[in-house]
DNA sequence: GCCGAAATGATAACGAGTTATCAATATCAG
DNA sequence: CTGATATTGATAACTCGTTATCATTTCGGC
């Protein structure tokens, strides 16, 4: 018997799939607690790590943040994060053109690009 | 009496002045130390804070991994972050055209990009 | 249904980075 | 030079995210 199917690992694995953009350990934690109001922090741990080791999720590490997850297997694309609520969301496109500033002799593997600012509730919000 | 002239802050001021691209505070702490054998770690901390207070440094947040600080008022840039040896740096110009990646409703108000690789003597050295 | 194993949840513990504490030292105005 | 005080350095303590512990509960093959 190697892994069972609880409502616990179920309520975190949909939060990730309806969510739509990089959630925190936290979020997801509260979201999951709308499906299973008990479960606890080490589960959601637990659920998440196991979702990164199958390969259904991918981590997205933020500048000075606790890490977020997303789904995997999304196009390229890279991310916004919200001065006003500190939500993370995704965005397309990708403005290209990263070799031409990589520095001579440096091997370029790979980039992210982070924008900052306000998402649309805040911006309208405020 | 304000703010006393110290070796220490001196030597740390220096560091910075030289290195031509973000350290974090141990490596701060090291070459410091080149001056100034006995230095702290609380030290340097409280010379990085000062500094940064003044305005004469900025903090560069990495994604994962421990601030780094680097002279103010340089000019835009981006950095580059080697896998090998783990030092960052720093890399001219900007690919642009960030407007475009926003989403609508979303007010853009600065935007990171970070170049992952490796750098010049980690890639002829491998 | 039964029962062994996997999973859960509350909590303690951990690790890395950073800050506070405090006696000893160094700076600098007078 | 001298004294008031800002600064230092060693270390304890803290924060925050994450993992380990372990008794209890739940899953699922039989």
């Amino acid at each position: 018997m190697a892994q069972r199917k609880t409502s616990q690992r179920q309520a975190v694995q949909a939060v990730f799939e309806s969510a739509g953009r990089p959630l925190t350990v936290a979020e997801a934690h509260e979201s999951a607690q709308q499906s299973v109001e008990s479960i606890g922090t080490a589960t959601v741990y637990r659920a998440i790590n196991a979702l990164v080791d199958e390969g259904f999720l991918v981590p997205v590490q933020v500048p000075g943040e606790p890490d977020r997850y997303e789904l995997a297997g999304l196009a390229h694309h890279h991310h916004f994060h919200c001065t006003g609520c500190g939500k993370v969301f995704d965005v397309e496109g990708c403005p290209g053109a990263m070799k031409n500033l990589c520095p001579p002799g440096f091997e370029l593997t790979g980039h992210e690009v982070m924008l900052y600012g306000r998402c649309g509730e805040c911006a309208s919000a405020a």
